[in-house]
DNA sequence: TTAAATCACTTTCAATATGCAAGTAAAATA
DNA sequence: TATTTTACTTGCATATTGAAAGTGATTTAA
């Protein structure tokens, strides 16, 4: 009875990394929970240009691990819609934190003004927001 | 004057994961930030498992980057020590968070029992404690 | 009714990144 | 003075990524 464990550690951050710890996953997740996206499409069209076979491949793992559902579009038979489980949607306070430290240290950042520090001055507020 | 900007987007997210958008960073950091490991030998010595021309290289980054500073040891002038910086030090509620949620949805945690639990409920306060 | 678009991928292949093992140089220890 | 330790670097095989083109099932336009 060989134990067939794939994983590095018993590490809470390592079991997240093995996740979404890459270039792609996060930006993925950010349109489907703070943008609402969600066709293969809408994240094709994100500014940083994913490659659709990375694209196809992610959406894939992050289904199977029960973060995003997919489903047929019921108006038009050609699109799937990709949207947040529970799962997912918890997520957005690992999003935001890090769009927070993002925001203070780009100097150059697209985030909106002042939003890293109100997100620091009340998280709970600022999560509770983009979960609507 | 051709603007060189190697950079993928303006978004706070896209920004943070130029930096640590991959698997070992963030772990390296969680070495350092919250494990208070300071040298290669350390860092090599993770469960994980890195390999010494890849933990080199984000070492490197990570100086590059302001997160951590290298510095000779007095006693033992083999030695390197990577201390983070205040830059780097903000980085503790970004990994805290991925904590809590790798915790929550991992049924074979290594995580002290009830860390996401009291995580969730005051997160000021486990962050404070874990900046010490 | 048929042709052209659109959508969600898949395939191919070159470029890049990762991982393993072995090697190097400087400093400390026996 | 020889060995060990520390922090790397190098070489090379394998894995991942990225760009571009292709596929098949709808849907829209003519």
């Amino acid at each position: 009875m060989t134990r067939k464990d794939s994983r590095r550690s018993g590490c809470p951050i390592s079991f997240s990394l093995e996740l979404f710890g890459d270039r792609w996953t996060l930006l993925i997740l950010r349109d489907v929970l703070l943008k609402k996206k969600s066709t293969f499409q809408e994240f094709l069209e994100a500014e940083e240009g994913i490659a659709s076979n990375i694209l196809a491949d992610r959406l894939k793992k992050l289904e199977d691990s029960g973060i995003i559902k997919k489903s047929r579009d019921r108006d038009d038979r050609r699109q799937f819609r990709y949207d947040p489980t529970q799962k997912g949607r918890s997520l957005v306070p690992v999003l935001l934190e890090i769009a927070a430290w993002g925001a203070t240290y780009d100097k150059d950042t697209d985030a909106p003004k002042g939003f890293a520090k109100s997100f620091y001055a009340d998280r709970d507020k600022v999560i509770a927001d983009f979960k609507l």
